[in-house]
DNA sequence: CTCTAGAATGACCGGGTGGTCATTTTGGAG
DNA sequence: CTCCAAAATGACCACCCGGTCATTCTAGAG
């Protein structure tokens, strides 16, 4: 799964320099551009060795798909665990600020991702697509699920849609981020930390109290 | 701009056979992975015929990104002005229509443009995309500021942030309705218009008004 | 009918692709 | 040191790409 048995004995920062370009270079071209004979010259090997290792294109980038979610979802799933009993808005908190350190901690992979996300067709076909959705929804869901068991939602909340909304919510603020579009489509002056703090706020206020007024016969 | 002079010469049928076998490849396969060869075939014509209407793969590749985000445009424009002094969660809605229809009026079309704001690097880098999106940002901060002129939103709403939160979900659900991800993401029963309008229901409950109860001391 | 301007054509080009394999290099056992 | 299995190598393959251009076709003027 994470490549053939002559790469698994290979010294591990030679393992690292051959699925750090890979990762590199699927990230900068997706899947299709993406060249073997780049892949090679970055990791400074030769073709018939990156060969030796993973049958196939594919299966390279098989390999980088799979450890950038078993990646992601670790990290997640510690968001999640960690707050439990939380009240929401904190849960939520929690899962953004995870995704945001999984993009930092792996530009490369979180870019993979979020391009098999959005590239429609992939190299397997959908089924692997509508997979990572639905995980993404139901990680959502029992976050909600749990709300609803707390008395925190509004009763007649659509826990399924909610989530599915939310879910792109989430996932298009932590593309932006990682495409650092961020700043230069909303203008932003930096501060890093703060405005990454700012953004969470702005998110979770959208998702939990909505923009409209409350009571609006209420100047 | 949106082909050679000989190009607009042809008959108009042959023209649209020629757009639409592009405007289905771009679709399929994106820019990079699209091909020429591909688009000739479909279409029925030559090869150097093709290159005579347009110079290069690019310029066909504009033609067709420039007609799809001009009728993009103006669709929407059209939901904006004709819903002009309702109140937001009417607008928004009519928005969301606009877009739903503008997908089914062009498939092609609607799925090249999402191709386009999500690849990251673009044929033509990233400032093109940074237009797009501001475009599609300014135009929903328009909405929210006539809003917030009625007093229809909480005071300290973060108008420029929120329209970035919002197109995120608008563009999303649009992109899963497109992809028709919809129905086997959450395992939806059929029904077409009323699943529609219960999905764009779920939205603007999701925008106005938030999960939580607004008085969370209350069951 | 002839003639010819301009449109249509597809063989062809250099270059890049994923993938192969005969050959060379390497490093540890004896 | 020798020896040899296993790992590394890069020339090579068939194929496809975007793009070109000499040639052929066509339709309207005279």
């Amino acid at each position: 799964m994470t490549g053939s048995i002559i790469y698994q004995k290979l010294p591990p920062e030679k393992q690292d320099k051959v699925f750090g370009a890979a990762a590199s270079e699927f990230a900068r071209k997706g899947f299709e551009a993406a060249s073997m004979n780049a892949v090679v010259a970055e990791a400074g090997i030769s073709k018939g060795s990156l060969f030796q290792y993973f049958s196939s294109k594919l299966k390279l980038f098989d390999a980088v798909v799979s450890f950038a979610t078993r990646t992601a979802k670790s990290r997640l799933r510690q968001a999640r665990d960690e707050s439990r009993g939380a009240p929401l808005r904190r849960r939520l908190g929690a899962t953004l600020r995870a995704g945001f350190l999984f993009i930092e901690e792996h530009p490369h992979l979180a870019r993979v991702y979020f391009r098999l996300l959005h590239s429609g067709e992939a190299p397997f076909g959908t089924a692997r697509i509508r997979t990572l959705h639905r995980q993404s929804i139901d990680f959502l869901s029992q976050l909600l699920e749990d709300a609803r068991a707390c008395g925190e939602l509004r009763p007649q909340t659509d826990i399924a849609r909610t989530a599915f909304l939310i879910n792109s919510l989430m996932q298009h603020l932590l593309h932006a981020y990682y495409t650092q579009h961020l700043d230069s489509e909303l203008g932003l002056y930096r501060g890093e930390e703060e405005d990454l703090d700012t953004w969470i706020d702005a998110t979770l206020d959208l998702v939990t109290r909505g923009v409209l007024q409350s009571k609006p016969d209420k100047a």
